[in-house]
RNA sequence: GGUUCCAUGGCCGAGUGGCUAGGCAGAGGUCUGCAAAACCUUACACAGCGGUUCGAAUCCGCUUGGAACCUCCA
């Protein structure tokens, strides 16, 4: 069996993965904010990470899969808005600050189920572990790599880059970032710009805060996830994702911080996966041009043409590489949308082919082929994740399900071995891996027997070569959204949208 | 300004030296009462200029254009 290889940020190569301690596998991936809803840039990570997860599943390893949720708010650190965010928006909105938080955290766990996402094994907040990192904060302040001011303290990364390769993973080097990193406000306090806060004191009007040895206050941005990978994970494990945007400086700090506090780097691969973009510019809040799921959903929004399914966006994102930018589209979305349908139609089609096929294959080339696209798609997955690989294969298979079905290739053309390969792909990369799923319309049972009942009159009515009946029916149908295609063997399919 | 990355056919997107992924849209055909679907065939490409090589979308250099990070960010 091929190795899977991934590309490791840290080493900016592909590197065969092997875990510490096989055949567990650990891994950490930066979570939401839960201060506002999430966004389409937001589900790339998720999903991305998502198929990393059944993929390791499917490997074998057992895996622990930590995402947390980030209900404390990163405070603006550096001026402008020196204020925590929750709070902030929680004044405005006249809730309690948890409430806002509750109502967001479940919006993404909607959003995450309707993504199909399987849930982490352990999604820890930020509000439930002050206890870990301030005693972490305390291991970095005796080890004497921070310090502590007015009731803040900050990590002193100029002591740090002395001894340690600061700037490891981002490539930064701490020159370049003194020399470049601009002046705000609020940095009197820091010995110098670079340092970053791990403990910020609470101005009165904060209503997050809590008590800590150098009075009350809340974690700064980077600690949490250093003392929760490590409290669940271990202070090394295996995979630590994230977006690109947090390479710097969210990731290097927690390297930092691990470093210090635990003695060594938390992770030993760093996966990143890149940036949704529309009009070619990032997907975010500053740039002012962020759609919301629910608004992708809905179609709800300037930018969109009309709504897209979240499995329609789901095959999006897992069309292309997650290392490469994605630029989001109204055609690009449409395109998805009908590809991912002929191809969940075929795979319909698999499903209800009897199993079937010949000890000797009649059509051996073609069995050849079925069984290379068949086998190639563990060894594109293998090479760093590449879904887009995997889905072309699938595609290429799709036009030798239809003639399966039609009766344009035998089915002795195949050997039985091969014929179940082919259910038994289908099924493993598509629905295990890809996690892909049939989108929910609104069919009920209901609807399917007054189905049922209409195309059978139809079916009466055309055997009599009542034609204008027969068209009304699919007509009138069509009008309301459901799409009726007869076949050739006299029977007839529908569906709704 | 510093660091890093990208530039593929009408659109989206794979692809790290030779064998021209794939999807959507387009064209022609088969099938069909018609339609849809399906199936078959098919046009369209590697930003520009140099270089390395028997051979480059793929390696190197330059030019142009764009992006990310350096501020919260997936």
């Amino acid at each position: 069996m091929a190795k899977l290889q991934l590309h490791n940020s840290l080493t900016r190569k592909k590197e065969v993965f092997e875990p510490i301690n096989p055949p567990y596998v650990g891994m950490y991936v930066c979570g939401p904010t839960v201060s506002g809803e999430s966004h389409l840039g937001h589900a790339r990570p998720y999903i991305t990470f998502d198929v990393v997860f059944r993929y390791l599943t499917q490997l074998g390893y057992h895996v622990r899969y930590v995402r947390n949720i980030t209900d404390a708010g990163h405070f603006e650190e550096e001026g402008r808005e020196a204020e925590d965010k929750i709070s902030q928006k929680a004044l405005l909105e006249r809730l309690e600050p948890m409430e806002l938080v509750q109502k967001y955290t479940n919006l993404y766990h909607w959003a995450m189920r309707q993504f199909n996402c399987l849930p982490p094994s352990i999604e820890p907040t930020a509000t439930g572990h002050i206890i870990e990192q301030i005693s972490m904060i305390r291991k970095i302040m005796d080890a004497g790599y921070a310090y502590e001011v007015n009731g803040s303290v900050y990590f002193d990364v100029k002591k740090y880059a002395e001894h340690y390769p600061y700037g490891i993973l981002s490539g930064r080097k701490l020159d370049d970032l003194l020399e470049t990193t601009r002046d705000l406000e609020g940095q009197e306090e820091k010995r110098n710009k670079v340092d970053f806060a791990l403990w910020k004191k609470a101005p009165p009007e904060h209503i997050m805060r809590w008590k800590s040895p150098w009075g009350e206050g809340f974690p700064g941005w980077h600690i949490e996830c250093s003392a929760m990978s490590s409290k669940y994970l271990g202070n090394q494990f295996d995979i630590h994702g994230g977006g690109m945007d947090l390479q710097f400086p969210h990731h290097e700090c927690e390297i930092a911080q691990s470093t210090i506090a635990l003695g060594e780097m938390p992770a030993r691969y760093w996966m990143h996966n890149n940036m949704i973009t529309i009009n070619g510019r990032k997907m975010g809040k500053s740039y002012n041009n962020i759609i919301k799921l629910s608004e992708v959903f809905s179609g709800n929004h300037p930018l969109l043409e009309r709504g897209y399914s979240p499995m329609t966006v789901r095959f999006f994102v897992l069309q292309t590489h997650y290392r490469s930018t994605l630029d989001f589209s109204n055609e690009g979305l449409q395109a998805a949308e009908k590809g991912f349908e002929r191809l969940w139609s075929a795979y319909e089609v698999l499903k209800n082919l009897p199993e079937s096929g010949a000890d000797m294959p009649a059509d051996k080339e073609l069995d050849e082929q079925v069984t290379k696209l068949c086998r190639e798609c563990e060894e594109f997955l293998n090479d760093d994740f590449n879904t887009a690989k995997v889905l072309a294969n699938l595609f290429e298979l799709v036009p030798i399900i239809n003639s399966l079905k039609s009766g344009q290739i035998k089915t002795n053309n195949l050997q039985k071995k091969t014929f179940s390969l082919l259910k038994q792909t289908w099924k493993i990369y598509l629905e295990d891996i890809l996690g892909l799923k049939k989108d929910t319309g609104s069919q009920d049972d209901k609807l399917a027997g007054v189905m049922d009942l209409l195309l059978s009159i139809r079916k009466d009515v055309r055997s009599k070569k009542d034609y204008a009946t027969s068209d009304k029916i699919r007509d009138a149908l069509n009008k309301v959204g459901i799409t009726v295609k007869d076949e050739k063997d006299g029977g007839a399919s529908w569906s709704a949208n």
